[in-house]
DNA sequence: TGCAAAATAGAACGATCGTTCGTTTTTATG
DNA sequence: CATAAAAACGAACGATCGTTCTATTTTGCA
C-alpha cells in the first residue's frame, strides 16, 4: 500500500546533463505553464472543447509555439489528464490521508470529494465531463483518463475495506456495491448543482453519505443490501 | 395531475387549409426524419458533436437543404431535445403508468430508465451528455434541456409523493432527497457501464435502488436522513 | 563572449464548421 | 395541365480547427 494513490513515471525532472539540481529549463516552464493553463480550460469547456488556437490566446504565445511541445492535441489532453490527476491527488487524496484509517478517512475522502466536485470550485471535474466525451472513442485520451479515474476508485475503494477490516462497516459490505453508491451521490451533485442550479445539492449529497454510512454500518442486522428483487429482466 | 408529463404545444398538426386529415406534407415528413436521424447522432456524439454536414449525409441531401428546416444549428438542437423528450414519455414515463400507484409505479419508473440510459439500449442519454456541455452556458437550448428534465424530475417527485400519501414511504420522506439519491443510481449506472464498461452495473443499481427504497419504506423507525453530521463547513 | 541547440514565431495547408444566397427541382393546388 | 409555393441544391463566405514548414529569436553552456 502505497502513500500515493499511483505511481507516477517522475514526470518533472530536470533533463539536461549533469544532474544539475536547477529547476526547470525554459522549455519545460513555459510546457508547465501550458499545462496548466490548458487545464483551466478544459475544466471549463470540456477536454475535446479545448483548442490549440485559444490555448495560445491566453498564454500569450503563437499557436505553433504551443503546439511544439506537444506534437499533437491529444498529447495535449493526456497531459492536461495526468495533470489533474496530480492536482486531484493534491486536494482529494493527501489531505483525506491525515484522517484515522476507517470510517473517518472514508468520510474525509468523500468530503474533499465533494469540494472538488461541486460549483464551490468553479471549475468543472474533467473526470465526469471526459468521461461524456470519451464514452464511446478509443485511444489514448481515453485510456489515461480510464486509468486516472480507476485508480482514484480503487483507492476508495481501499479505504472502504480498512473500514470493514476495522468492524466499522458491515464484514459483507461488497466494496463495489458502497463505491458505486456513493459515486452515485458525487455525479447527482455535479449534475443538479452545476447543470439545474439546485440550491441544497450539498447538503443532499452529505445526507446521502450518511444514509450510505448508516446502512452499511456494523450493528444493524442488514437490510436488503446484497441481492436484488428481480424487477427487471438481464 | 395530468396524464402526460408534459404539455407539448401539438408540433404535429397537419398544416395546410380546410382541415384535411392527409398526413404530413413532404416538408414536414422530411423534418421529422432528419431530426430523428439528428437525434440517433446526437445520442452517440452529443447535442454539440451533431454537426449540420454529417447529418446532411446521413439523409443523403445537401447541407443547406437540411439547414433549410431549422435556420440555424440552435433550432435544431432544440428540435433534438423535443424529440428526445417525446421518445422518454413514450419509453419511460407512459409504461410506467400503467403500474398501480405507490411504491410499484415507482419502482417501473425507475426500471425503464435505467434502461432507457444502460447500455443495453446502445444510445447514450441527452439528459446527461447535454447536461455536461451545457453546463455553463445560457440560450435557448441550454433552457429547453433543462425545462425536459425538471419536467422529468417532477414526475418522478409526485410518485414519491403518491408512495408517501399510501403510507408505502415514510411521512416524513423528502421528496427533493430521494430524486437525489435515486438520480444519483442512475447517473453512477451511465458513467460505469458506459464510460468504464464495468459488468456488473446494472444489477448495482437495482441493488441500490432497493436500498434506498428499504431506508425511505414505512416501519422503520427511520435513520439519520434529515439533517447530516456538518463534516464540511458551507 | 561565441555558438550550437532549443524555443518560439509566422505563414500557410486542407478540412470542417454554420450560414447565406441564387437557382433549380419538386410539390400541391387552381 | 398550368402555375405559384415549397423544398432542395450547389457554390461560396469567413472563421476556426490541427498540423506542417521554414525562419527567427532566445537560451544554455564552453
Amino acid at each position: 500500500m502505497s502513500a500515493t494513490i499511483s505511481s507516477s513515471p517522475a514526470p518533472r525532472a530536470t533533463r539536461g546533463r549533469a544532474g544539475s539540481a536547477r529547476a526547470l529549463q525554459k522549455g519545460q516552464q513555459t510546457k508547465a505553464a501550458i499545462i496548466e493553463a490548458a487545464l483551466g480550460l478544459a475544466t471549463h469547456i470540456g477536454l475535446e472543447g479545448l483548442s490549440i488556437g485559444a490555448l495560445a490566446d491566453v498564454m500569450g504565445m503563437s499557436k505553433s509555439g504551443v503546439f511544439a511541445h506537444f506534437g499533437s492535441r491529444e498529447e495535449l489532453q493526456v497531459s492536461v489528464i495526468r495533470e489533474y490527476h496530480h492536482c486531484f491527488e493534491q486536494e482529494v487524496f493527501y489531505p483525506a490521508m491525515s484522517a484515522p484509517r476507517g470510517v473517518p478517512r472514508l468520510r474525509a475522502l468523500f468530503d474533499n470529494w465533494m469540494k472538488r466536485t461541486s460549483i464551490e470550485i468553479d471549475s468543472g471535474c474533467i473526470y465526469i465531463s471526459g468521461a461524456i466525451e470519451f464514452d464511446d472513442r478509443t485511444g489514448p485520451v481515453r485510456d489515461a483518463l480510464a486509468h486516472s479515474v480507476l485508480t482514484w476508485h480503487a483507492a476508495m475503494k481501499r479505504a472502504i475495506e480498512q473500514a470493514k477490516d476495522l468492524g466499522q462497516l458491515n464484514a459483507d459490505v461488497v466494496e463495489d456495491q458502497m463505491l458505486f453508491e456513493i459515486h452515485g451521490l458525487i455525479l447527482a451533485l455535479h449534475y443538479e448543482a452545476r447543470f439545474l442550479k439546485n440550491p441544497g445539492s450539498i447538503a443532499r449529497a452529505l445526507t446521502g453519505f450518511d444514509n450510505i454510512l448508516a446502512r452499511f454500518s456494523a450493528q444493524a442486522p442488514a437490510g436488503p443490501s446484497t441481492v436484488p428483487t428481480p424487477t427487471s429482466k438481464e
